[in-house]
DNA sequence: CTACTGCCCGTCTAGACAGCATGTC
DNA sequence: CTAGACGGGCAGTAG
């Protein structure tokens, strides 16, 4: 199927063609035959480098009117954002958290790209432009199956189909175990396909040894760390990262690139420092290249992560995860992409971000740390790391290798080489999620009664798995809980009948789009703080830092002491009692967050911050910016409330 | 006495969405 | 039931 045989005008043909695109892919052929580009629902189960934008894009120029991108991160929404940006004669919005136009000028765009939350917020807001849409495309879909941000991508399609029931739905996924189910739920004929554009064998190391899936094998010459004299036993197993080493050097030396997985953020910098000694840089011929992407991360900031990043890609690897900077980052994704890196030693953070292909993809931890116990990673997770092997164009054909041992061998093979990916399942039912939608659905006046709540979450991926009434209890549970709250109020009209409204708190709190939980707490505090003889900008910020909006900082036991001293010594700035808390823990964790904020705007700097506190300069900023939302919504919960807590704009001006 | 080394034991562990309003060269 | 890197404290040991 050529791309001048699809119902596209002129200029998209030809721009295409600029681009090398004349024929279209077998999936892409599959996703037109399902009808994408007449109006039809379609369900894309297929893998990310499969020409998937292509898809979306022929979704959305078909449409007769306006399209909505929905994607889950913002880093990958600024992708597609330039992506559509280049088509001809279409005008492009953004609408993410860090980067947003005005509603107005959303409503006049041909196609606007948004995170879910995004579009979510919109509706609670009133927005206009998400009624008259024609065409909707939901990239990932998957995460449907997440734990709090699923509930929100179905209540939110739910949603946009019910206010609009003839709006087109494009929907892409990575290989699931139940897409079928995915594409029932909306109506849509699914295509499912593992065709890339360049092969991926995957294969399981034991000592330097791969067998692929495909019958092949390869052998690495492994350094042998461990000393024979000193170990009588016979060792068999060669230490993994020596392993991943001599993987990593063997596509070096073939003239290929190499993403390396591991578990943890310190062991990312570690194997970075560790492949650093192989001189990767001199073997690439990156030197001056390399040189300059060092600069530009020292030139971000004086952190230690900062150094040690730039002296990494001085030997040409780099680090990734989400302890860095925004602009930690985009250097080194910027710097493999261009060939400037040899290897990125990352956490998870590079498996679903944005496009990164190299041709070989070491995964060399297969379990993490999950609260109690280590856990084996979702397959689904470490085929979305797999599926970034292979560049096309560059690349003969993409290698992903699980690092093991005899032991763990057939295990791996089983589970990842061969096995299915996890099913995807809705999470709605969770309490937090449902009170949350709830409230949105009784603020929004979308429904006045439980029955109609329900109405609401009929169009869910869940409803349609469970069956809405299973829902019922739980929906009456969480209105019990948002009247308790002081978010909902039910108001008698006669001798049985009654409707839900929500209160001005639970407006305020639905459009702040904080959880009824933190909108609860902040009210609570602010209430406290406008007795207090004097509440300061700790004040405020133990108050925000004590919600479940904001995320906890890693408290470690040396600290807590010393956390527990400042929290004495500063009590009457805070809005809780020591005694009073349900979870000290949990809230001198918050204490600790609410610290560093207050000495950022005591004019600390990040060296500084990062020094003393144990955290990465990424999650400073993370904090920041959550700091900035969640003291807005306390300001407009302030206002709604009549609380005066003049605290409150003064954190929010020094941020 | 000092410098060094090996060993035991405790600590620590991935990621990342969201508000809002408005003038400006 | 399933990990593994790292660092501090401490005792033994060579010089």
């Amino acid at each position: 199927m050529r791309v001048s045989d699809l119902p596209l005008a002129e200029p998209y043909v030809d721009h295409f063609a600029e681009r090398g695109i004349r024929e279209l892919y077998p999936p892409q052929a599959a996703a037109v035959d399902a009808g994408v580009c007449d109006g039809a629902n379609v369900v894309a189960a297929i893998p990310t480098a499969s020409g998937k934008t292509f898809v979306a894009e022929l979704g959305l120029l078909t449409a007769d009117g306006p399209g909505l991108y929905v994607c889950p991160l913002r880093a990958l929404a600024r992708e597609k954002y330039e992506a559509f940006a280049s088509l001809p004669g279409v005008d492009v919005g953004i609408s993410t958290g860090d980067f947003d136009a005005t509603g107005e000028a959303l409503a006049g765009n041909d196609v606007v790209v948004a995170t879910s939350e995004k579009v979510d917020s919109a509706i609670r807001n009133g927005a206009d432009w998400v009624d008259e849409l024609a065409c909707v495309v939901v990239d990932e879909v998957h995460l449907l199956g997440a734990e709090r941000r699923g509930p929100t991508l179905e209540v939110t399609l739910a949603t946009l189909r019910r206010r609009n029931p003839d709006v087109q739905v494009v929907a892409l996924s990575a290989t699931v175990d139940n897409p079928e189910a995915i594409a029932g739920w909306l109506d849509a004929t699914l295509v499912e396909s593992d065709w890339r554009p360049v092969d991926l064998r995957t294969g399981v190391a034991v000592g330097g040894h791969v067998d692929f899936d495909d019958g092949t094998a390869i052998d690495v010459a492994v350094a042998d760390e461990s000393n024979p004299e000193t170990d009588g036993d016979d060792d068999d197993g060669l230490d993994d990262t020596e392993v991943t080493a001599a993987l990593v050097a063997d596509t070096v030396a073939d003239g290929g690139q190499c993403l390396a997985f591991v578990r943890s953020r310190t062991e990312a910098v570690a194997l970075a420092e560790r492949l650093a000694e192989d001189g990767l840089a001199g073997e690439m011929g990156i030197g001056s290249a390399a040189e300059a992407a060092a600069d530009e991360v020292e030139a971000v900031d004086g952190t230690v992560t900062g150094r040690q990043l730039a002296d990494c890609l001085r030997s040409g690897v780099a680090f990734h995860h989400a302890g860095l900077r925004s602009g930690h980052r985009s250097v080194v994704e910027a710097a493999f992409r261009d060939r400037d890196a040899a290897c990125i030693c990352a956490t998870p953070t590079l498996a679903a971000g944005v496009n990164v292909p190299a041709r070989r993809v070491v995964v060399r931890d297969q379990k993490r740390y999950a609260g109690s116990a280590m856990e084996w990673l979702p397959t689904l997770e470490v085929h979305q790391m797999c599926g970034r092997a292979g560049r096309p164009g560059l690349d003969p054909h993409g290698e992903a290798v699980l690092v093991g041992d005899e032991d763990t061998e057939a295990e791996l093979v089983e589970r990842y080489v061969e096995g299915e990916p996890e099913a995807v399942e809705s999470k709605l039912a969770d309490p937090a999620s449902l009170r949350t939608h709830v409230l949105s659905a009784i603020a929004t006046g979308f429904a006045e009664t439980e029955e109609e709540i329900l109405g609401v979450f009929e169009g869910t991926f869940y409803a349609r798995e469970a069956g809405a009434g299973g829902l019922a209890d739980a929906v009456a549970v969480a209105v019990d809980d948002l009247v308790a709250a002081g978010m909902v109020r039910r108001e008698t009209g006669g001798v049985d009948a009654y409707r839900l409204v929500a209160t001005p708190v639970g407006e305020t709190t639905s459009k702040q789009y904080v959880r009824p939980e933190t909108g609860e707490r902040i009210v609570a505090g602010l209430r406290t703080a406008a007795e207090m003889a004097s509440a300061t900008t700790l004040t405020v910020f133990e108050v925000i830092c004590d919600t479940p909006d904001m995320q906890d900082t890693y408290l470690g036991n040396e600290e807590r002491a010393e956390i527990y001293r400042f929290a004495r010594a500063n009590a009457g700035q805070l809005t809780t009692a020591m005694g009073e808390t349900d979870d000290f823990e949990e809230w001198l964790e918050s204490v600790k967050t609410a610290r560093i904020l207050d000495e950022w705007i005591g004019g600390a700097t990040v060296e500084e911050l990062v020094e003393a506190y144990r955290i990465g300069p990424g999650d400073l900023d993370s904090r920041i910016e959550r700091a900035e939302w969640l003291l807005s919504a306390a300001e407009a919960l302030a206002e709604t409330t009549g609380l005066s807590v003049p605290a409150v704009s003064r954190a929010r001006a020094r941020l």
